[in-house]
DNA sequence: TGGCATGATTTATA
DNA sequence: TATAAATCATGCCA
């Protein structure tokens, strides 16, 4: 292996051998390094930090035309120059590096991580003002991650049809269920029992809401002039009864028929 | 543990 | 593309 920069040699000489020696003493001339050596000192100098150490470590590496080259082909080289790349703006190159070879699943964090946020400056800057969530969102479905570091799993927003059926059927019995039906429930619709909890917290929350509009919506009907100030009898029992009503009449996320 | 406010994400609609 | 609505998660308080 020759460096082109014997600065970088030093660098990593000094990074796979920590200096026993003084540390301004240059390498033996020909000193060489394995492509797994060269991989070593990619990730030391990532996890570190420095970035612009590590470019130019990379920088003097060989290169071929094609970039075919046991160098190369290591992984942890690919990640370091799409780190490099990522850092000094040049999103192309890191798409480049990103969509032409595959990675493990150990990269794919850091990975998808700078693939979205180079998406998401460019679409700042194309835009000349901070993104939204639903604007990362629309970035997000416009370039959407590569197989490379992505493994097709999908993450779902909402639980599935029959999980939320399930929800829906045990809450109508028992709002408020304790925490042994809870468990019960979660291991009938494979969610974790904090799920199902916040479920019936959220489900409870959203039909409160329904519940309160549609009390308001009632009393702008039927109020011609007459005063019913909505808190005067709104007790906590008359509270309980008018929601057990409107279980049956709101459905914010169900298709509730009763 | 429940209620409440709020955040993040996703989807629907104008 | 902006906006609203729906859905799930989280943090705090009582």
């Amino acid at each position: 292996m020759v460096f082109r920069w014997p600065l970088d040699l030093l660098s990593a000489s000094r990074l796979l051998h920590p200096p026993a020696a003084p540390p301004d003493v240059p390498p033996p001339p020909g000193l060489c390094f394995s492509a797994s050596q060269i991989a070593g000192v990619c990730e030391t100098l990532e996890e570190s930090g420095d970035v612009e150490r590590l470019a130019r470590f990379l920088w003097s590496l060989p290169v071929t035309a094609d970039g075919r080259d046991s160098i190369s082909e290591h992984e942890s080289v690919r990640r370091a120059r799409a780190v490099v790349a990522y850092h000094s703006g040049s999103f192309r190159e890191l798409y480049r590096i990103v969509e032409t070879h595959r990675f493990t699943r150990a990269s794919h964090g850091k990975l998808q991580a700078m693939w979205l946020e180079a998406h998401y400056r460019e679409a700042e800057k194309l835009r000349g003002r901070p993104l939204g969530p639903v604007d990362k969102y629309r970035v997000r479905k416009k370039f959407p991650l590569p197989r490379t570091i992505w493994d097709g799993e999908q993450k779902t927003h909402c639980f599935k049809e029959r999980t939320r059926g399930l929800l829906r059927e045990w809450y109508l019995r028992d709002p408020y269920p304790n925490p042994g039906k809870k468990r019960e429930l979660a291991h009938a619709t494979g969610l974790t029992p904090t799920q199902v909890g916040n479920w019936f917290k959220n489900r409870r929350q959203r039909d409160r809401a329904a519940a309160a509009k549609n009390r308001l919506q009632h009393h702008r009907l039927c109020s011609d002039g007459t005063d019913h100030p909505l808190g005067s009898r709104g007790d906590l029992e008359a509270e309980r009864g008018h929601q057990q009503t409107l279980l049956s009449v709101t459905d914010s996320d169900s298709d509730l028929e009763v």
